[in-house]
DNA sequence: CAGATTTGACCGGT
DNA sequence: ACCGGTCAAATCTG
């Protein structure tokens, strides 16, 4: 599937680099000032929180900013957006689709026909890890096809919000290698949800992952989160993610891999995905018996 | 018993 | 027609 960030933008990309870079910069500056402060930690820290806090403002009115650019630059994809609110429930009978009610069909299923759009302009990008690690989202699986050419099943999750808050993210994860375990995870569209359960530590704990075998890719540009995205950069500054999931049994050597890798999940239509890191192990076990199946 | 997962069938794009 | 993505009934699990 080539779900693709929108590639006709020249200007506003830009713009939203331009941001984002921005944002990096305050990062930085956010993050010699907590490093200070850390210093001389003796004291009552109460008056380096102001500066601090805005300095987190500024970068959050950065992304936003950015990312409001970038989702103007493809009204595509927000009408897409508004108009699968409602694609799920179908039994109330959407179904503005044309013609055909011959309902000779058969009815050992119901009707499902029209019951759900495919979306093909929704963003996505993709993040290959050598383990499974939590997003910090709660993803519900709703699916697993065997795809061509491919050694292992794709699974499929969506948001477990889709129904109560109508969150429409989706995401695949894929297992594209056995010996050095490799995952590829292929995230679509936004988080629309609050999903916040627990606010990570993520702030104030900001030394740069030593190990970032992380790669991300927006539809075709692959971008390893090091240094070829400004706007990674800011996250990997700003972010770490420290996974405890446990990796169900066998597989131990995902699970010392496990704690050295990070990921960055965005959220382009809210302001950031900051606030979304949280605990919540979700993909655990199914991939791992792929072959047991 | 409610929520998550499994799994076969259906649907839409190519 | 093929293939990937999604649905939803059945099943599992805590």
């Amino acid at each position: 599937m080539e779900c693709t960030w929108p590639e006709s933008l020249p200007s506003s990309k830009k713009k939203a680099i331009k941001e984002l870079v921005q944002g990096r910069d305050f990062v930085n500056q956010l993050r010699s000032l907590l490093n200070k402060s850390a210093g001389d930690n003796n004291n009552n820290n109460n008056n380096k929180a102001a500066p601090a806090e805005d300095l987190v403002v500024k970068i959050l009115n950065s992304f936003t900013n950015s990312l409001s650019i970038l989702n103007n630059a493809e009204s595509d994809e927000v009408s897409q957006i508004q108009a699968n609110t409602h694609v799920t429930n179908w039994n109330g009978g959407p179904k503005s689709s044309e013609s055909s009610e011959e309902t000779s069909r058969n009815t050992t299923h119901k009707d499902r026909r029209g019951c759900y759009k495919r979306r093909k302009t929704a963003q996505s990008w993709t993040k290959e890890t050598p383990s499974l690690t939590d997003d910090g989202y709660a993803w519900r699986k709703y699916g697993q096809k065997v795809i061509l050419n491919a050694k292992f099943p794709r699974h499929y999750y969506r948001c477990t919000h889709k129904h109560d808050q109508g969150c429409l993210a989706t995401k695949h994860v894929q297992r594209i290698d056995d010996d050095p375990p490799k995952y590829r995870s292929t995230y679509i569209g936004q988080h629309t949800c609050s999903n916040f359960l627990k606010v990570p530590e993520l702030f104030l704990n900001s030394s740069p992952p030593s190990d970032s075998s992380v790669l991300l890719s927006f539809d075709n540009s692959t971008i390893t989160n090091k240094q070829d995205s400004p706007f990674f950069t800011s996250f990997q500054s700003s972010i770490k993610q420290e996974y405890k999931e446990e990796i169900p049994s066998d597989q131990n050597d995902i699970a010392h891999i496990q704690s050295s890798s990070s990921d960055y999940l965005i959220s382009p239509d809210r302001t950031v995905a900051f606030e979304s890191l949280g605990h919540m192990p979700v993909l655990s076990s199914t991939l791992d018996c792929d072959n047991g199946m």
